[in-house]
RNA sequence: GCGCCUGUAGCUCAGCUGGAAAGAGCAGCGGAUUUCUAAUCCGCCGGUCGGGGGUUCGAGUCCCUCCAGGCGCGCCA
């Protein structure tokens, strides 16, 4: 049986009290409760004489003694008391806190600390991470990656029915130039039989760069000439079917060559290159299906109309490839970041894509002039063709346009390009209509940077018109900010280019593994040298945790500056500094041996000393009971997280806890507890406090370790 | 030009949706201590909450306005 929260129980009090003051049914009332402000405050703190004195026909400060004549609250608290203007103020009694704190089972198989799960769980979809699987995962994606999972932890926990939704992008121009990569790392394999990863990524550089901007004209045109001759080749070849045989060769080839990413996004930008290079576009390509020949500059785009109107199984072929390589790197390092994204919560661009044509005619069949000249009572849209592009206008009840560009005219949603192709806003509604429609999903939260903002009002605004989202649904879009170098600009490497997250995390790891030893160094007298093969392991949890937490630890949307000097110090609000709380916890434990097993530590409860009146638990010290207090208020911060997502709330919550602790191991000792029934109710308080950080940690995507 | 986000102690940030005398950590200064893991605890120093106006019994929080920074604004995602 779950106990109702502290500030539940105290909101229903106070309620009930209220309306029967007011002459108003209790479920009206808001109470205004509110954990107090300062210890002095109480626990918590009923404000609602203030504003509701003017209604009650009196002064606030004969309200709140009216509130306080009529509450019920003998049972749990002290007598509240009145101070100020009318503040009413609770102190729980030791007595009823204790007997809360005693009241949480030993852990089971899954250890909910007695948190209920929700009365109403909603089917969500978190739509978060997706990465363009094209590159290597950098800096950019963590974000959404370590928050995103936040939220599916949190919210699964809490009983929601979570289905998590990587979109990745794995369709569109950027996949064609994969291919055309693709297509030249074969081609560097069957004819000069280049195989090594690390030769093919030089090759590919060098290539880049000649025909880069750097590069002398005459030579880049050449060079480019060459290029088009050599594919114009191979486009011959392989409509005449001989690129298959030689992508089944690539294939049999694989573990010879090793396409990694690397290769593949060393190839990528070899193509850009060329692609972006000024003589391209009057460079032809001949293609055997297409009369004229297709510009330099063009080719990844035709090469991906080929591949959407599956003429030629090749580019498919090869598409298929590039994805798998792509994904099965991205997995690796969602191992590694420790988050919950699997393979199969791959959904990406791809999947939609025979969607998009009925997309659009639904919204063009549904979305008509007709409604715009009929009376508005909400928002709505119209489908309209607009310079050759299909468009969503929107606007609101009044007729005006939702949504203006510059020059102060309607901006439209484009959902179909003047060249036929479809665009992310086209994917998005499709995506929002099979969630809702297919996987049931009644909340969809996205959680993607700021600067996409007005493209979710504007897709969301138009899910809403064409009335795939009811007003049932809710829509989210959780945005958050950059983060930053210490130099204030977005977060870089020296020389300018991205970091990439193998590279952030192996940074961390190198950081916290030299922290590590700093501190073994200053120990030497007392404490064993550890061997390096547990430096490594620890500072690989460390490391990860550290970047998590940092990212974690700040409201999302503002932009944090990523310090590696305070996400690895082992003082103050940092992953280090919880890990070595929820370790130290444990070597209590530990030294306690049988007595905090939980068989011994819980069943305690129903021996005859318990019946007979010695509680299992018992708050005779400030900070024994502050620890109490912070234990028991745990759901409150998770309620806040699952409502507002917000992770940051969870990791104030981790660190007071943390901070409490340390103050209660100062002043309680507990293996040398004065008597044993002391000795056993401060070891139960650190099981639960162990319980309570692990669980905590772990809804932030960080796993806890059992010593340091 | 319009829209969104941000502005709180020297630095990095909280501030639970309008409540009491604005809080942490870091840095600085001073203390504690033969440690159940000192990766500790206690104290001190430090704030015109970007400026101004308004609403309110009450504003860091809501409204208006100005300032500073960031981002976005039609066929990229």
């Amino acid at each position: 049986m779950h106990a109702e929260s502290l500030l539940e129980l105290l909101k229903s009090r106070f309620s009930t009290a209220i309306g029967d003051i007011l002459n108003q049914p209790a479920e009206r009332v808001d109470p205004v409760v509110r954990p107090s402000a300062e210890a002095r405050f109480g626990d918590y703190q009923c404000n609602a004489a203030m504003s509701l004195a003017r209604a009650a026909g009196c002064k606030p400060r004969e309200l709140a003694e009216r509130i306080v004549a009529g509450v019920r609250l003998e049972d749990v608290a002290e007598p509240p008391e009145i101070a100020g203007p009318g503040f009413i103020n609770v102190r729980f009694r030791d007595a009823y806190l204790a007997a809360r704190v005693a009241g949480i089972p030993a852990a089971g198989s899954l250890d909910r600390l007695d948190i209920p799960p929700r009365a109403r769980p909603q089917r969500v979809i978190v739509d978060y991470s997706s990465p363009n699987i094209a590159k290597q995962m950098h800096v950019g994606h963590i974000r959404s990656t370590i928050i995103g999972d936040v939220f599916a932890r949190v919210l699964a926990f809490l009983g929601d029915d979570v289905i998590r939704q990587n979109h990745v992008g794995d369709w569109g121009t950027q996949m064609g130039m994969v291919i055309l990569g693709i297509w030249h790392v074969f081609r560097l394999d069957a004819e000069e039989r280049v195989t090594d990863a690390a030769a093919l990524v030089r090759h590919f550089e060098d290539a880049a760069a000649a025909v880069g901007a750097n590069a002398e004209p005459g030579a880049r045109r050449t060079r480019l000439a060459a290029l088009a001759e050599e594919m114009s080749q191979a486009l011959s070849k392989e409509r005449s079917g001989r690129w298959g045989a030689w992508l089944g060769e690539f294939e049999a080839g694989r573990t010879r060559i090793a396409p990694t990413l690397d290769v593949l996004t060393s190839a990528y930008r070899f193509v850009n290159a060329v692609e972006d290079a000024p003589e391209s576009g009057g460079i032809g390509v001949a293609d055997p299906l297409r009369s004229r020949p297709v510009p330099l500059a063009r080719l990844s785009n035709h090469i991906v109309a080929e591949m959407l109107h599956a003429r030629h199984a090749e580019e498919l072929h090869a598409w298929r490839i590039a994805r798998e390589v792509s994904l099965r790197e991205t997995q690796h390092m969602y191992d590694r970041l420790g988050v919950l994204l699997r393979p199969e919560d791959v959904c990406g661009e791809s999947f939609y894509h025979d969607r998009l044509e009925g997309t659009v005619a639904e919204l063009r069949s549904r979305l008509t002039e007709r409604d715009a000249s009929r009376p508005a009572s909400a928002p709505y849209g119209v489908v309209r063709d607009d310079q050759g592009a299909v468009c969503v206008f929107l606007y609101d009840e009044t007729h005006q346009p939702l949504f203006k560009n510059p020059e102060g005219e309607p901006l439209p949603l484009l959902i179909r390009k003047s060249d036929g192709a479809f665009l992310y806003a086209t994917t998005d509604l499709a995506a929002v209509r099979y969630r809702i429609e297919e996987l049931g999903a009644r909340r969809l939260i996205y959680v993607t940077d700021a600067r996409q903002v007005q493209h979710f009002r504007q897709f969301f605004a138009a899910a809403r018109a064409v009335g795939w989202a009811c007003h049932e649904v809710s829509l989210e879009h959780v945005t958050f900010g950059s983060v930053m170098g210490e130099d204030r600009r977005p977060l870089k490497t020296r020389s300018g280019s991205t970091i990439r997250l193998s590279e952030l995390l192996d940074e961390a790891e190198e950081r916290v593994a030299a922290v590590i030893r700093e501190r073994q160094s200053a120990l030497e007298a007392t404490a064993p040298a550890l061997p390096e093969e547990e430096l490594r392991t620890l500072a690989r949890a460390i490391g990860v945790a550290a970047v998590k937490y940092a990212d974690l630890k700040n409201d999302r949307n503002s932009d944090y500056v990523f310090s590696w000097d305070k996400m690895v110090a082992l003082q103050g609000n940092t992953a280090p500094y919880l890990l070595y709380a929820y370790a130290r916890l444990r070597s209590i434990l530990r030294e306690a041996g049988a007595d905090a097993e939980p068989d011994a530590l819980y069943a305690s409860d129903a021996t005859p000393a318990a019946s007979a009146g010695a509680a299992p638990v018992r708050l005779d010290h400030s900070t024994e009971r502050a620890l109490a207090l912070r234990l028991l208020r745990f759901r409150e911060a998770l309620a806040v997280v699952a409502a507002d997502l917000s992770p940051h709330v969870l990791c104030t919550y981790v660190y007071d806890l943390s901070a409490d602790l340390t103050q209660f191991y100062e002043a309680c000792p507990v293996l040398k507890a004065p008597d044993a029934a002391t000795r056993r109710s401060r070891l139960r308080l650190c099981d639960l406090a162990a319980r309570t950080l692990r669980l905590a940690l772990e809804l932030l995507g960080i796993r806890a370790i059992e010593r340091i």
